[in-house]
RNA sequence: GCCCUCGUAGUCUAAUGGUUAGGACACGGCCCUUUCAAGGCUGCGAUAGGAGUCCGAUUCUCCUCGAGGGCACCA
């Protein structure tokens, strides 16, 4: 008896894409949400191909959908190339079953089949809209005889397959939004079935959901309108009705559904603009998720623990990028220069190689540690450890340049180009922080006067790396030729 | 047109039938006698509007407005 009812409350969740690239961010984010729960709650997340759009489910989008679910990190437990006992997990190959169970309604006359043509349907949806009324099927195919429907037959005319919607209403209820009524007078019998045999998404939908044991549907708001379509089918069926919760959309700055003519809007774009994971996940998290207190920074494992349903707000949510860009700069700051190492050079490796050619790991990691806490993504690395790498400075920025031309920084330079035997190199870094500490007192000038002509002259520009830091990463020689060629500058 | 959902600052959000409605991004200022996109402090800035219930409503109810979604032999 305990293990029956452990069986039935084990949680069940499905991630149901159609694969026509690369994921969109607010696909993702569902992604994200129903991973979460899952795990949260001990239960299973299934990997399901919605692909009966065969024409844009090739295989390459099939690829590259995967490759950024797993970039973020969301391994599935059962479905699609890892297999499980109710499959198969995707729709193409599931035509067998959405017959049988299309026969299935046939013969109980839950269903019917509507021979009306394509032409017949547009007289009617025209005459309505004539009339100044919605538009409704009008049964012309609801009660055919039985006689009727074999002469149809024989003759091989063409049929779509309509559900027979009763008289009653449907309230779902939505864990986030609470229950839901709409009255049955406001569907009309709608198509199940193509003409061709293959089932419209909302049967399949209902179909694969139910096989496969889903006991909560997490999914975006766009489909809430369409569950009682689905509702009626579950009952049609027998089938339980499972536990239901609409996201809501992630919206563009002008309050429109995000799409490409808003720029990055797939994870795979992100990802080469060079945004990481964590910090992808992160963001999308908290656009529509709150752990209801001041918290904003999560490893998975924290989000694991933390993710529950009843976090989820109702309101749409518009993405904002530079929040984004501002989360991926404090991920990149902790981040390990050995991790960003790896993945320029497998994600940016063009630019990895154009920038680090013929350097050893080694060298490229130092600089990366010396300037990664001042990158916002990923290919900024190439910027800003070109002065580290390379030999000479190349001052790029008008103020900086003018650093360089002002008093001060004469001064300082000619001090340290007069007292660079002073400077402690080899002897470690609290030696060297307590040099650069006394320049203050040799030197009276206010901070930024002392400081940003020496990093003008090292880094080349008057913000970057702490002075310290520069003097500990360079060569002796090298920082002698710096300062002196700043100098005459 | 019909149906559904939503509505706290420019943006993401928290909160309670009862403190000055809290935090974050962005923006502005100051500090850090080591800069900055870092850290610290600080400023600007919100309960869409209107009724009602209540001693009291951002919170509950209704209306209006606004935004989004759905109404296919698309997914």
């Amino acid at each position: 008896m305990t293990e029956f009812i452990l069986e039935v409350m084990m949680v069940r969740v499905r991630y149901a894409p159609s694969p026509t690239g690369h994921i969109h961010v607010g696909n993702a984010r569902t992604a994200i949400f129903n991973y979460l729960f899952a795990r949260h709650e001990g239960g299973t997340f299934i990997m399901r191909l919605d692909d009966t759009d065969l024409e844009r489910s090739t295989e390459e989008n099939i690829d590259s959908m995967l490759e950024d679910i797993r970039w973020l990190g969301l391994e599935w437990d059962e479905g699609f190339l890892k297999g499980g006992d109710l499959g198969p997990y995707r729709q193409s190959e599931r035509k067998p079953l959405y017959d049988k169970y299309l026969q299935q309604l046939l013969n109980e006359g839950k269903a019917y089949r509507c021979f009306c043509t394509k032409d017949e349907l547009e007289a009617e949806h025209r005459k309505a809209e004539a009339e100044h009324r919605i538009y409704r099927y009008s049964g012309a195919c609801a009660h055919l005889s039985q006689e009727q429907i074999d002469n149809n037959l024989r003759e091989g005319k063409p049929y779509a397959i309509r559900l027979r919607i009763p008289e009653q209403d449907v309230l779902v209820h939505d864990l986030i939004r609470g229950d839901v009524q709409f009255k049955s007078e406001e569907f009309d019998d709608f198509v199940i079935a193509r003409q061709n045999g293959i089932p419209i998404y909302n049967f399949a939908t209902v179909i694969d959901d139910a096989l496969m044991k889903i006991t909560h549907i997490i999914r975006a708001e766009e489909h809430l309108s369409n569950t009682p379509r689905q509702v009626f089918i579950y009952r049609a069926l027998g089938f339980d009705v499972p536990q239901f919760a609409h996201v809501s959309l992630i919206l563009a700055p002008d309050h429109s559904k995000l799409s490409k003519r808003h720029g990055a809007v797939s994870v795979g774009d992100y990802r080469f603009e060079g945004y990481l994971p964590e910090a992808l996940v992160n963001y999308l998290v908290l656009l529509g998720w709150s752990p209801k207190d001041d918290r904003e920074f999560f490893t998975m494992d924290e989000l694991i623990r933390e993710f529950t349903l009843d976090g989820i707000g109702k309101s749409g949510a518009v993405f904002d990028k530079k929040k984004l860009t501002w989360m991926n700069h404090m991920y990149m700051s902790r981040k390990s220069a050995d991790d960003i190492l790896t993945i320029l050079k497998t994600d940016f490796a063009n630019q990895y190689s154009e920038a680090f050619a013929g350097l050893p790991d080694e060298k490229v990691r130092e600089a990366i540690d010396l300037i990664k806490g001042n990158a916002q993504v990923l290919p900024d690395i190439f910027r800003l450890a070109r002065n580290i790498v390379q030999p000479d400075v190349i001052i790029t920025d008008e103020k900086s340049q003018a650093v360089l031309a002002s008093p001060e920084a004469k001064v300082v330079l000619q001090y340290l180009v007069e007292h660079f035997d002073a400077i402690p190199f080899g002897r470690g870094d609290e030696a060297m922080s307590a040099w650069v500490e006394d320049l203050r007192n040799q030197i009276p000038l206010p901070a930024k006067k002392l400081y940003h002509p020496i990093r003008v002259a090292l880094f080349g520009t008057k913000d970057g790396p702490e002075i310290v830091k520069l003097f500990m990463a360079l060569e002796r020689n090298n920082i002698r030729d710096r300062l002196n060629k700043a100098l005459t500058q």
